[in-house]
This record gives C-alpha cells, sequence and structure tokens, in this order.
DNA sequence: TATTGTTATACTCTATAACTATA
DNA sequence: TATAGTTATAGAGTATAACAATA
C-alpha cells in the first residue's frame, strides 16, 4: 500500500506515533541538542549555560530565584551554573546594595562575545537541519516553531 | 524598535540564539516531551518504554542488540526496558531457536493496544501544541519535520 | 520570621564494564 | 575465541532539603 509518511504499517491502520508532531519534536530536539552540546564543548559551556546567558541577555535578572524561576530549573543549579560562567568570566555577581541578599548577575562583554559565538554556531546548524528544506518550507518551519514557543510560554 | 520575533535587543543586533529553529526544537522538544511522559505515565510507562515499542512496530528486531542500535542506546538500557515492558505483558521474549544467545523481542496484542493509547495521547498533545496555528502552518510544520527527521536518520 | 543564596544529599537516567551462556 | 544478553557499577545532570546571611 501507498505510504506517504514511510512508516511500515498494515492496510486500514491509522498514521503512527512517529509521525506525531510531540515525538518529532522530542526526537528532532534531541538530535539537536546533542549536536549543539558538541559544538559548545570547545567553549567550555553546556546548553544550560548558554541558556542562563540567552535570559540575561534578553532581559536582566532581579535575582537568581527570579533567574532560576524563569529557565524553569532549580535556584541550586543557576548558582552551579553562573559559578562556572563567573570563573570563564562571562557573568559577574553584583551584591544588590538595597537588599545585600540579592546577587545581581550581568552578562559581561566577554559572556556577550561567547553568546554570540554560540548563536553563530546554532545557526550553522540550522542550516544543516534544514539543508533538506525549500526556502519557503524553512520559512514555514521558522514562523511555525515561533509561535508554538510563544505559546507554550517559551523565548 | 519593531521587532516580530518578541526578542529584546539593541538597535543593529542580529535576531538572538533563541530564534534558532536548533533552540526551538531543543526547548520545545523539552517541553514536548515532559508533557507526553506525565500523561504516558497512567499507563506506567517512560518515553523510552514506548520507543521501544513504536520501534518494534516499525520492523520487527532480530535480536535486543539489533534494536539498541536502532534506537540509539546501550543494549543493557534494552534489557531494563524489556524487563518492565513484560512485566507489563506488552512485550515477549522468545529465544531463537537457530542461535539460542538471541532473545527475539516480540509487540503482543497488549502492547499494541498500549502502544495505539499512547499514539492517541501524543496526537492530542498535537492539537494542543498546534493550536496557535493554521491549519496550512500545520501541514507544512508537519512535512518539515517529516523531511528533518528522514534526513537526520529518524523514524 | 521570611527570603536569598549556598551547600549537602539523593534520585533518575543511562552508559561502561564485568560476567554468563551459547556459539 | 567471539557474541548475545544480563548484572554490577559508575557518571552526568538536576532536584530537594538543610543551612547561613540578611531582611
Amino acid at each position: 500500500m501507498s505510504d506517504v509518511n514511510g512508516e511500515a504499517k498494515a492496510a486500514g491502520d491509522a498514521p503512527g506515533l512517529t509521525s506525531t508532531v510531540v515525538f518529532r519534536l522530542g526526537t528532532l530536539g534531541t538530535v539537536a541538542t546533542d549536536r549543539f552540546t558538541r559544538e559548545i564543548e570547545q567553549l567550555g559551556l553546556k546548553p544550560k549555560h548558554v541558556g542562563l546567558m540567552a535570559a540575561l541577555s534578553l532581559a536582566a535578572a532581579a535575582s537568581q530565584q527570579e533567574l532560576a524561576a524563569r529557565m524553569g530549573v532549580a535556584p541550586s543549579l543557576v548558582v552551579s551554573l553562573a559559578d562556572h560562567l563567573e570563573s570563564l568570566g562571562a557573568v559577574q555577581r553584583i551584591r544588590d546594595p538595597q537588599d545585600r541578599r540579592r546577587q545581581v548577575l550581568t552578562l559581561t562583554e566577554e559572556g556577550q562575545g561567547l553568546l554570540k559565538r554560540c548563536t553563530s554556531m546554532a545557526r550553522t546548524l540550522d542550516e544543516e537541519f534544514t539543508a533538506g528544506l525549500t526556502k519557503t518550507q524553512r520559512k514555514a518551519l521558522t514562523e511555525a516553531l515561533r509561535v508554538m514557543a510563544k505559546d507554550a510560554g517559551l523565548p
């Protein structure tokens, strides 16, 4: 029987799990992240480090806890991520004089440069991942992902 | 300044990391998998269990090792996944009489039913994730994901 | 007493390595 | 001796809980 999806199935079967958006987002997301992880390794970074820098570049954080909430991770994780980024000179911790419990994180010039290099690497990977798509398809994909991310409360 | 991507940025800045396909696939993939994980929990399953069943439904496995290679996981992981699925009656281990070292895994009727329920759950989540898209956009997204998955060697 | 950041601890996932049975 | 499956062990990643400083 003909099968546009390339999915092995008996006659009369509905399209299977592997053709769902959820399954494909999950599997492609893993592959994409794995490839990205390998690229940024040379910078001494892991995805969450980059995520933290990206979050900071989008909006300054009032505190580490507020940042943790935005990133959807535990505050204790922000501590170790920030520790590492600080050791690389990518972020600075500055005590809030108004409330000395708070540590205000800021992205340094070094951090901005690092983030820029990561962004450039991601763009190169984008080319790779979308190489099989027409320009029109690429545009449509980008827009669809943007809308879904927005609806899911993601940046 | 105007910004279609909703991304905070200074004048002259290029679109940032968060608007790349790689970043969006990664983050949306995580959210999608987390949501799916919560759904299948009631069936006593985790994503990799479903992945194993899906792999079996696409093509019979000659051995657990061959299946592990197809799934991109360690053979020892297939053991524990199959252990659990066997305890649920979802798969059967049958010794290959030609080579008694091999365990041939087969999806039982129970397993097929379980997989069907998971697929149905994934379809419901698809609706949720793509709710903000037009029918045309949804179609374009599905096709783009299909092509990228194929190019990445995914089912 | 409540909150921020930190440290200590534990848990989940999965891989590597050692082991057993069969070839 | 080599291979399939299994079991034992270890590492990465991250959360929860206990703790210290400040409010």
